[in-house]
DNA sequence: TAAAATGGTTTATAACATAAACCTATTTAT
DNA sequence: ATAAATAGGTTTATGTTATAAACCATTTTA
């Protein structure tokens, strides 16, 4: 009945970078940030969080001079996401 | 977009227990410790919250000569759970 | 009359979310 | 040329949380 929620994607601001890299397939630091509206801080923690789970992948290099942060949602991330989602209908349904 | 969800909802146990207790109106601390296959102290504890919170009433009463502890969701605690589905579901559609 | 079970509560702890502080480099203002 | 502000982040510190372990009071069973 109320399978176990996924701790890494039951999290307010993983679970929004995650939904918006569905939508999108790739999406950069600060697009995520402003969208978000988190900060590059707890930003920064949680992106590394999915990175080490394997559920995005993280790509750095530079536009023009300045550091450019690029995050690509993985196939075992979209997996877990959509079997989160499917596990968080038993609760709220 | 992404609204904030209740940070008092946005929790497994807790969210499970809100679940079960729409369906019911009413349920005793051992039938939810069944259904959600948690345990007692953890139980107690997040029942505790939703209490605090104003999201359920409990109630301690006797059957037979054993303590027994019932619960019931509150108009707040329902209408709370209905804005963190509607906000949830940003999220993940 | 022990021992086990019932129905919980309290406490300890590890993980988590978050913001604050920091860092490096670049651009802008003086 | 130098100082200050901005960009684009990372690292660290801190308060909350979720959770299990330990505990407690009572009752039932062996």
């Amino acid at each position: 009945m109320f399978k176990p929620l996924d701790p890494l994607l039951h999290s307010q601001l993983r679970l929004a970078v995650m939904s918006l890299l569905i939508g999108l397939e790739e999406a950069e630091f600060t697009f995520l940030k402003e969208k978000t509206e988190s900060t590059a801080g707890n930003l920064s923690v949680q992106l590394d969080k999915l990175e080490k789970a394997g559920y995005i992948q993280i790509e750095k290099s530079f536009r023009g001079k300045r550091p450019l942060t690029t995050c690509k949602i993985t196939s075992t991330g979209l997996k877990a996401f959509e079997e989160y989602v499917e596990n968080l209908k038993n609760y709220i349904e």
